[in-house]
DNA sequence: ACCTGAACACCGTTCAAGT
DNA sequence: ACCTGAACACCGTTCAAGT
């Protein structure tokens, strides 16, 4: 009962903006994340979100760089098994979040934080002692397997969580991929 | 001169509302792919699409089924080749129309075509040593690299034809990927 | 059967106006 | 600065009506 006046909501914050598109992702896919119905759960008219995001996209992409600014990378041993734990660690933090996926693989995938994880693998491919040249292309190689593993995992699982198979399939995949890039590094 | 009714433009087929829509898609993405602009473009009224298909995802599913029906599977020489020959033209194909590549990796992916092409792939697997279990893994394991690495190489690109890198990174981490497979299946 | 226009319930985005 | 309602140009989809 702080006031009568029903028009200034009380001012959004952007990171109120993003828990509910983040919301609205999860519970009803990318459809149900319009900027108008952001605006309905933040209690706010639609205009107001222009006031912190340019445009639709822009939501969507601050989202994605939140999520993947949570990534945890570096930690110790070998350089394999710091590329498994970022491949599960980043498989994790998407599948919980499965709406927003599909978002990750129509856009630019140019933030910050998605620069820092591409920079982190290409640094610990370096180290298995490829040439610079390969290492690109491996550090490409397992970026394009663990967002086309999330993709397919999640794609059709947005509302049914079916995608409880755990990462046994993921992990399979990821190590055979690894096992190649070994022997790749090992030849030279 | 036929006539002068401007009521029946004339049946479309089937085939023409593809057309259509691959057209659409190709110049502007999945935007521009609406039913609305779909009948404009074969001259009809947008509720003659739903004489054809029931909603918008039916056209796009279909699409994507004619697509992957050209892809050609089962030539000669080992499992490695025949498996290569797959991802290569799977990414010939689709690399082709960018526009298209978004809708496959959002959507259900289970037409007969894409039946074909992953049992197409399962038996390959098996043919290379791989126990059942594996071979089935190690199918998904391609099946996820070959999309990604399509979404991956379109999904900024579908106005600009960026994407003349060419299949090298592609191959490379493919052929990572199936010697680490090849490692698998030879330890049994 | 096949195709139509009108209508419904939505969109993203712009803009002049209010505080 | 920040937030508003009204408006514009779109959507997908349904439906009663025409041939």
């Amino acid at each position: 009962m702080v006031e009568a006046g029903h028009k200034p909501r009380r001012a959004p914050t952007e990171r109120e903006i993003l828990d509910a598109a983040l919301g609205l992702l999860d519970t009803g896919g990318r459809p149900a994340a319009s900027i108008r119905r952001i605006a309905a759960a933040v209690g706010v008219a639609p205009t107001t979100v222009y006031t912190f995001f340019p445009d639709r996209t822009a939501v969507e992409c601050a989202l994605i760089e939140r999520l993947l600014g949570a990534v945890r990378i570096g930690g110790g041993g070998s350089w394999r098994e710091a590329v498994e734990a970022i491949a599960l660690d980043l498989r994790q933090r998407l599948v919980a979040h499965p709406g927003v996926v599909p978002l990750l693989l129509s856009g630019p995938l140019d933030g910050p934080h998605a620069q820092r994880i591409a920079d982190c693998l290409l640094e610990l491919l370096g180290a298995s002692g490829l040439d610079p040249r390969s290492a690109a292309r491996a550090s490409y190689a397992l970026m394009v397997f663990v967002l086309g593993a999330i993709a397919l995992e999640t794609f059709d699982a947005p509302r049914a969580m079916i995608g409880r198979a755990g990462p046994d399939r993921y992990l399979w995949g990821l190590r055979r991929m690894l096992d190649g890039v070994e022997a790749e590094a090992k030849l030279h």
